[in-house]
This record gives structure tokens, sequence and C-alpha cells, in this order.
RNA sequence: GGUUCGGUAGCUCAAUGGAUAGAGCAACUGCCUUCUAAGCAGUAGGUUACAGGUUCGACCCCUGUCCGGAUCACCA
């Protein structure tokens, strides 16, 4: 039994024996004393002084006297106000901490018998990954690796979007000015390469939408939206943003805030896109081809989105991800159509006279929301719902968690209250694990102006800097070079990724890439560096021949001993509050707290020179305990710990 | 405009309805003859956007206001 529940128990006997009141567990408020105090666990009294009609104080002290006498592992006890602080006995945590060292799985919980879908990542294939995707990533595999140590049985997917009309961009581009170049050829990452060749479309269908803005039809077009636009409240918004992007020192030019730029970029380039664009119908046309199947147009996908795939791959190896389950989009954008077809005979969905297909969720206070075309082809929450139900035939998992996003909040809204009202039994255990967007401390990070932090990029930037501070520490310098390239690329990764998944996933975040590269504070580098002197100690206590599954006798923790079995002690719980609320910066800071335990124990105690053997001994396996604990937990962030640094 | 998510120190972030709201960065001060100073200790920095309400107790819950983001497509 766990010392939470023992004192639980401790309490709901307490307070029925001397007030003759019966609690549950759940009244029971436990929370780790405040470092300002004495003691490990706090019980909150204010509830029971109600119920006992005497003051906090007194009722404090009345439990705290009939636990003390009835519960062999608390030793004393204060109450200050209507807090209770418990001092849990020395002989309990050494107890427990020698019962952790031979759990050589500690960390990892008992099996929930249940499976979850974590789908993270899933990007398109006509541009590299950015800064965006790294979080998503990031995210993705933490929550997988948290899920899993949780005790679920994990499984790991992405959706390829491989389809559509941005890649047959692309491809059109790639065949009108590539010349037959490759990623080989230009000595390119494949991804890299066949997103230039988007980039170049943009480029060219610019400049032939610029010349077509100084054509008759276009002055008329602009002419009727003149008409029915309301200009003067246009323009004062214009003037807003204006003013803004000076503050943001973004600002273009005066024609850039003007309402004829403001139609032809906001409002006309998808209709000039879809109705006058040569370059916009050889693409529809492309895409046609490839939806009928065209052999040379789907050689040609193949070609290309394979370049990109190598170039994700290499990316993915980087980060330290992988997969179970991939789907393409080429395979599934068709799925759904029959589910939509039987819930319109049951009456989940109903049709309009021009035979499109709706569902009605006002009465989950959403809208009327299209769930097929009236030509009958279906839109992208169709695929969904049908990719919803394949997954469940694959893999029957009794959660799934789409790892998107909070753009797209809306549409897994809408998405999981049709799959409840299609009935589908797994629809309860649909999570959206929604993020912010990424912001650089510039602003949006946004194409069209070149402020996107490319992932490999940032990647080389992180490591390159970590590479440069261990040059000028100096320190590293008896290491081989591979070593010391090993742990450059750890180090400088831990920072990276630290510094995104330590921060809670719904929030916005600010990623400064010259705070990422920091080494120094709440950092991986930090957490690593811990566990690089625990590696060192443990080292030297080998070459000193000691055995350390000694069992030694220790009575009297200090302090920071005391902090660092309570917090390994508290491990499990972060686990499990990171894997309930899907939120792998549970974990984040828990490791940064165990780490500055450490940091402050090793300044504060010596381990070679204690008093006694026995001690030395005792804080050789504390550290071995930490350092289990900091390498697991540092795990499940998807970060690695170097063996020196 | 409707919906929704945010707003905490100069900056980046923490904080089950509980005690005096905590860390890191940046600034300033100390500590290496010792198991790695990528460390430790200290100083300074707050009307938790604002106004009400509920409560013994509110950054947290409720109402309203302000600011910022996202979204409200027969796009994906």
């Amino acid at each position: 039994m766990t010392i939470i529940s023992i004192i639980q128990k401790s309490v709901i006997e307490a307070v029925k024996s001397l007030y003759g009141v019966e609690i549950a567990e759940k009244d029971v408020l436990l929370a780790p004393t405040r470092k300002d105090f004495e003691g490990d666990y706090t019980i909150t009294v204010f509830a029971f002084s109600k119920a006992a009609r005497k003051s906090p104080v007194q009722t404090g002290e009345e439990i705290g006297n009939f636990i003390k006498d009835n519960t062999p592992q608390i030793d004393r006890f204060n109450v200050i106000q209507g807090f209770l602080n418990l001092v849990v006995s020395d002989a309990y945590w050494i107890d427990f901490l020698s019962n952790a060292q031979n759990d050589a799985q500690y960390g990892q919980l008992s099996p929930k018998n249940e499976r979850v879908m974590v789908e993270y990542s899933s990007p398109n294939t006509n541009k590299p990954l950015h800064l965006g995707h790294i979080r998503n990533i990031l995210l993705g595999w933490s929550t997988s690796k948290v899920l899993a140590a949780a005790g679920y049985d994990v499984v790991r997917s992405k959706v390829v979007n491989d389809r559509g009309i941005a890649i047959c961009k692309s491809m059109l581009a790639w065949q009108l000015l590539g010349e037959g170049k490759t990623p080989q050829s230009e000595g390119m990452k494949g991804d890299h390469f066949v997103g230039d060749y988007y980039v170049k479309f943009e480029k060219e269908f610019q400049k032939e939408y610029k010349a077509w803005q100084k054509s008759q039809t276009a002055q008329s077009h602009l002419d009727e939206w003149v008409l029915k636009t309301d200009i003067p409240k246009l323009l004062v918004e214009l003037e807003k943003k204006k003013k803004k992007d000076i503050e943001d020192k973004k600002y273009f030019s005066d024609d850039d805030y003007s309402p004829r730029t403001y139609f032809f970029k906001e409002e006309y380039k998808n209709e000039y896109f879809n109705k006058y664009s040569q370059l916009g119908a050889q693409a529809r046309e492309m895409l046609l081809k490839w939806e009928s199947g065209d052999a040379e147009t789907v050689a040609l996908w193949e070609k290309m989105n394979g370049w990109v795939y190598e170039g994700f791959n290499e990316t993915y190896k980087k980060l330290g991800v992988s997969f179970d389950k991939i789907y393409y989009e080429s395979n599934t954008y068709m799925l759904g159509k029959d589910i939509i077809e039987d819930g319109l005979k049951n009456n989940v969905f109903y049709q309009k006279p021009d035979t499109s297909v709706w569902i009605d969720l006002t009465d989950v206070k959403l809208d009327h929301k299209l769930v097929l075309r009236s030509d009958g082809t279906s839109v992208y929450i169709t695929q969904d719902i049908g990719m919803a139900r394949l997954r469940d035939n694959e893999w029957h998992c009794q959660k799934v968690v789409y790892v998107v996003a909070d753009e797209q909040n809306y549409h897994f809204q809408v998405l999981f209250e049709i799959m409840k009202k299609l009935g589908e039994p797994y629809a309860n255990g649909l999570h959206h694990l929604s993020y912010g967007m990424v912001d650089l401390p510039t602003g949006k990070m946004k194409s069209r102006e070149g402020t996107v932090v490319d992932a490999d990029d940032l990647i080389a930037e992180v490591i390159q800097e970590a590479t440069n501070n261990s040059a000028e520490r100096g320190e590293v310098a008896d290491f081989s070079i591979e070593e010391r390239a090993e742990i450059n690329r750890k180090v400088g990764m831990a920072a990276l990724k630290y510094h995104i998944v330590k921060v809670n996933p719904k929030k916005r975040m600010v990623f400064d890439p010259q705070e990422s590269v920091d080494l120094q504070g709440q950092t991986g580098p930090y957490i690593q560096y811990s566990y690089v002197r625990i590696n060192g100690v443990l080292k030297k206590a080998i070459n000193e021949g000691l055995n350390l599954s000694e069992k030694v006798r220790y009575d009297k923790l200090e302090p920071q001993e005391k902090d660092l079995i309570f917090k390994i002690y508290e491990y499990p719980k972060a686990i499990e509050e990171a894997a309930a609320t899907y939120d792998p910066s549970v974990v984040a800071n828990y490791c940064y707290d165990l780490a500055k335990s450490f940091h402050k124990f090793w300044h504060d105690l010596s381990i070679f020179n204690a008093d006694t053997e026995g001690v030395k001994i005792f804080r050789l396996q504390l550290s071995q305990m930490v350092g289990h604990v900091l390498k697991h937990g540092m795990d499940l962030l998807g970060i690695e710990m170097p063996e020196k640094m």
C-alpha cells in the first residue's frame, strides 16, 4: 500500500472515531507539503473542522494525534492554521527506495489492457517540414511514450496527405521547369527539392496573375466587387493592419494596403486560379489525370512523392520518432461515402433538394454541416468519418488521439459528434490533442514572408550551437571525434526538444531560436548534466569495486536525500497525470525538478567523502535511482542521455 | 458578429479551490586545491488584463468588460 492511501485511510478512521462522520477517500485533500514548512504531506482540515465544530487548528491537532498514534509510518506532525503537516518516517522512505531499486522497470506502470492509437505528424508532401511540424511530432511522440509508460498498448500512426492539387502544382512545375533534375543531381534532400518546385509554381502563378490584373476582365471584376463592398470599413481595417505591421517592423509598401491589392490577394485569388489561370487549368488537369489513373501522371506522382518520403524519413530519424502504421490519403480519400449512405437511411443525415447531404448538429450547439457534395463527391470530413471506422476495423483501439493544431478544433468537434450520432462504439474514446501554434519572437510564421523556420535547418543549428559551446569549454578534448559528435548531437537535440515539449500543449508558444539552444537553467542539457554527474560517480564506484546492491543501515536522512526519495516516489503519479491529460509537459517539468534537487544534493553533500562507508553506499544507491528515473523520464520526451559531456 | 482558446515578473514558462503566486533567462553579488561550475547560493523584479460575484479560502469556479489567437467553405 502506498503512503498516500495509508494516510487517507488513517484520516478517514480519525474523522470517524473522533467525530463520528463517514467520509470518502476523495474528501481527504492530500498534497505535498510546501517547502517552507516541515512535513512530507499536508492535509487540509477546514472541511473536517466544520463537522467537528471545532477550530481548524484544534481539529488538526486531534486528527494529527490520532494518526501519529495509529500509523507507524508517520513520525510526527505540526498544524499551522488549517493545515496538518505530516512527517513520514525515514524508515518508510528508505524502505521504499530499496524496493524501487529492485524494480528494474520502475516507471513502467501496470497494464491498463486498453489500446490507444496516437496519430501525429500527418504531413503534406508538397513542402518540407517546419517548426510547426516539429512541435506536432515531438508532442505526438512523447504523448505516445507517456501513454505506453502509463500501461496502454500504443499504436503510432500518421496519415500522409499525398494527393490533391498541391502536389500537382509541384509536379507541373517540375515538368515545365525541372529539366530532368533530381535530388541526387542537385545534392538536395528530396522534400526540399520538391518543395522548391512548389514555390516555383507559386512564383510563376503570381507572375501570370499580376499580368492578368491589368486586363479589362480583371478591372470589371474589381469594379463589381467595389460596388457590393463596404469600402470605408475596409479602409479602416487596412489602416489598422498597416499600423500593426509598422509596429512589428513588417511594413511593405503603401500599395500593399490598398483595397485593390486586398481584392486580388485575399478575395479573388482562388476564383482566378479556377477560372482564368493557364497554370491553374494545367494543374487541375493533372489532378483529373491522376484521379483517372493515367499511367504517366501516376508514375511522376510516385517518383516525386518518393523523393519527399526519403527526405521526411531522414528528418524523422534525426528526431528519433517512428510509426507503426502509415495511411496514405491516396488510398483513403474515397472512404466514408458508404457510411454517409447508411446514415442517410437511418436519418442521421438529411438530403437537400440539390442532393447534397448534411447533418444537423444544432442540438449540440454546432451548426448544420455538409458531409457530401451535391455532385456526390466527398469532403474532408467524409474522409475522416471513413478513416475512423477503418482504424477501428484494423486496430480495435479503445482510444484514438489525434495530434493536430488547434486551428482544427471545430473540425474535430464536428467529427466526434458525427461519430457519436452514428452510434460508433468507440466514439467516446476519440480525443483531439489540440496544440497552439508556434510563434517566432518576430511574430507569426508565414511562408509568404519567408519567416518559416525549416525543421532540418533548425536541427542543424542546435547541434552546431552545442558543438561551439563544447569547443569553448574544452573539457571534451580527450574524447574521440565520434564520441564528441555524438555528445553534441544529443545535447543539441535535448535543448531543442526540451524547449518545445516543456510547454503545455494547448498554449500558443513563442519559440526563440536563440533561447532554444541555451544549455543552462531550465533546459534539456541541465537535466542531462545531472545524469552525467550520476554516471560519473557510479563509474568511480565500480572502479573502486564497491557493491551497490549491498543493503545498508541508515536511519537519519538528510533533507536533500529525503527530497530526492520523495520525488522518485512521486514519479508514477507524474506519468499518470501526464497520460490522463495527454500532456507531456508534466513529465518535462517533473524531470527538471528532480534534476534540480539532485544538483543541490550534489553541491551540499559529498558522496565519496561521506562520514561512513554505509552512507557512501546509500548515496550511490540513491544517485543510481535518480539516474534511472531521469533517463526514463527523458526517454518519454524522446530525449537521449549522454554518458558524459 | 457567433463559437472557442489564451492573458501570471522586462522575456520564456510553472502553480488539484489551500499557507507568503514559483522557476529559468536577462541584470547584479558570492562559491572551483574537492565526485565534471552545462553547477550551487543570494539580491532585485507581481494590483495573476479589468470589474463584480460564490467560498472559511480564488491565478483557478460564475457573470460582465478589455486585449490577442483560432474558427465559423460544396478547401484540406
